[in-house]
DNA sequence: GCGACAG
DNA sequence: ATCTTGTCGC
């Protein structure tokens, strides 16, 4: 691929655009980058939690004139019930590089993960795992950095730079459906999607969960195309993102 | 050859 | 992701 602000041939990220942030980081290049996304993928665990799945803490970040605007909540599985929401606002260093979301947002998640108020069973973020070219999405970089082993699920709209190809389709009950997705031999996500809609979802292992338990914790929040919590969570920043502006 | 690009 | 208007369908 080319830049066309610099007319260079890149992967995924063009060393000319990405340079002047290279200090903003705590890495002195883009290959000890990858060196870093490749060894730590060596890293993440996709075995299960001895305890049982039900309280999930969501985490997503928007961004609106540089500020970001990181929200929690919390969704209890059982009673089907979103509690807590809590934001708070960062400065945003980084923008955003293709395959280089860590850059700009790990921080900020580690931060959230920091002050939140109950013990979650689990961690659902807006973004790739495993799903990801190096097999190291920042839900796999959160899930690693964590203080505890707690299992970290990610979610996307789209399959991050066609990481991984659609196979094996399938009915998952009346309503949904299912596919894998395969990158270079391995497993590295699944697709769902509701039946009478066009697209779907991606769910991917951030770390210490199994894709088949994330994927029956995934499909049962599907009350639309997005899982309830991420849903949920997002009307609640759009609605404090929108009041603040309107100031 | 062209376009591909989590958020 | 952001910016942004109307419009269609339940």
């Amino acid at each position: 691929m080319k830049c066309k602000k610099h007319n260079l041939s890149y992967k995924y990220v063009c060393p000319e655009c990405f340079q002047p942030y290279l200090k903003e980081t705590a890495f002195s290049s883009l290959e000890e980058i990858r060196e870093y996304q490749r060894l730590s993928s060596k890293r993440i665990k996709t075995t299960n939690p001895k305890s049982k799945i039900n309280l999930i803490a969501c985490l997503k970040i928007k961004y609106y004139n540089n500020v970001a605007y990181a929200g929690t909540i919390f969704y209890d599985i059982k009673n089907q019930k979103a509690k807590n929401f809590k934001i708070r606002k960062y400065k945003q260093t980084i923008p955003y590089f293709p395959t280089l979301l860590f850059l700009r947002d790990l921080e900020i998640y580690l931060n959230l993960a920091e002050q939140i108020k109950f013990n979650p069973d689990c961690y659902l973020l807006n973004a790739s795992g495993q799903l990801h070219p190096f097999l190291f999405g920042v839900a796999s970089d959160f899930g690693l950095k964590l203080k505890e082993e707690i299992p970290v699920i990610g979610v996307t709209k789209k399959n991050l730079y066609k990481s991984g190809k659609l196979i094996n389709l399938k009915e998952l009950n009346e309503f949904k459906i299912v596919g894998d997705i395969e990158f270079k031999n391995h497993l590295v996500g699944k697709y769902l999607s509701i039946k009478n809609l066009e697209k779907g979802i991606y769910i991917s292992v951030g770390n210490n969960i199994s894709l088949n338990l994330a994927i029956k914790i995934i499909s049962n929040l599907l009350k639309y195309k997005i899982p309830e919590p991420i849903r949920l969570l997002n009307i609640e920043l759009n609605k404090t993102i929108k009041n603040e502006i309107e100031r």
